[in-house]
DNA sequence: CAATCAATGCTAACAGTGTCAACATGACTT
DNA sequence: AAGTCATGTTGACACTGTTAGCATTGATTG
């Protein structure tokens, strides 16, 4: 990756947060795992190692943020899903593969969004952030369940739901079975929410 | 952590490697997260950095060994479980059940298995070890599922067993969801594979 | 307009890491 | 007893995240 702003580079960057965010995605997503360097990031910037350090605290805030920007993306994403899903448990299908989808397109960003979400440090500077954005993630999903759910069942049904599109897309990643769509649907179809 | 042999150190450990695995494994029993550290480590065996070369040809080599001892560990206790449960699907769940278990007991060693059972470089010394440990916990999870399903209706049931219990632990080990074992027994029960 | 100041960049340095090369030790074999 | 080879050591290199101190610039004042 070639550095930005080769040539007459000024001084001052101009905006260094917003490109280092940028480019950071970039770079996760030509990768499988999140592994960023501090130094690297910052040559590709075309900017030297501790420049970063004048947006972000530290290594962990930068991907602090990258893994909110994440997150956001996952959360259109699957708002999208389910705007565009009709109602009944076909439509709520559609959110589960979609979630199974974005996965495989956004292997290391949702390794990082996970791998990051549970820190403590993300409630230092915005307690709610991160927690709120899973909150709508979640709501999303509970939104396309089954109507006619007690509430107990329906919480237990988000759950169910969440592990088992979230398991597949972390054995995907990890290699252990292969991405096939039609396998995916099938899997996510079996669950009967009203068995008793 | 204190090194080992302080006194009268030989010049000759021993048996370096079995050591390296035994306190490798320790130091993972107290993490959260798989962070193992050449360096450390050798400093806790009361050795020098680079005398673990002798034993392994880079650090992805011990943390593989550890990953794969890990595996092995987790597959006994798969198949302890699947033993001491009886059958149906009430005997079904308790393996599951057991498999989430254990990963909220060996975080660390969890993550570690899965995050190196996908690596190519397993394939060089022993192109079957870790694939097939990982077939063994599969047929242990296909074994319990109940008799009278269509073989290809197997798979997918296995399929959906395996991810809805690796997603449930990962997002327990992520934060994301409180590990309460009335709850998860509830998801796991939730599953009717003759529903459709 | 000029002077100041805060924001933003830089270099140098430190501790830590994985890894290699060269050398030292000692246990086993002939 | 001699020699060989597995196994240990030290020293070095390149890399990382991070801090301290200095330099440059754009913006805010007098």
């Amino acid at each position: 990756m070639l550095p930005v702003l080769p040539v007459n580079a000024p001084y001052h960057h101009g905006d260094l947060r917003a490109a280092a965010l940028q480019v950071g995605m970039e770079k996760l997503a030509d990768q499988e795992q999140p592994d960023l360097g501090l130094r690297a990031l910052a040559r590709d910037l075309g900017v030297s190692a501790t420049a970063l350090y004048r947006h972000f605290p530290n290594k962990d805030a930068l991907l602090d943020a990258l893994a909110l920007e994440g997150l956001s993306r996952l959360g259109h994403s699957q708002a999208e899903a389910a705007e565009a899903a009709g109602g009944g448990e076909a439509g709520f299908a559609e959110v589960g593969i979609t979630y199974v989808e974005w996965a495989v397109q956004h292997p290391a960003l949702l390794r990082l969004i996970y791998s990051r979400v549970g820190r403590v440090d993300l409630a230092i500077d915005d307690p709610s952030a991160m927690g709120e954005a899973f909150r709508q993630l979640r709501k999303g999903i509970a939104a396309k369940m089954p109507g006619d759910l007690a509430p107990e069942e329906r919480t237990a049904a988000t759950l169910h739901a969440w592990s088992l599109v979230h398991g597949l897309a972390m054995l995907i990643l990890d290699g252990q079975i292969d991405y096939d769509p039609a396998m995916i649907r099938k899997v996510v179809l079996m669950t009967d929410f009203r068995a008793p």
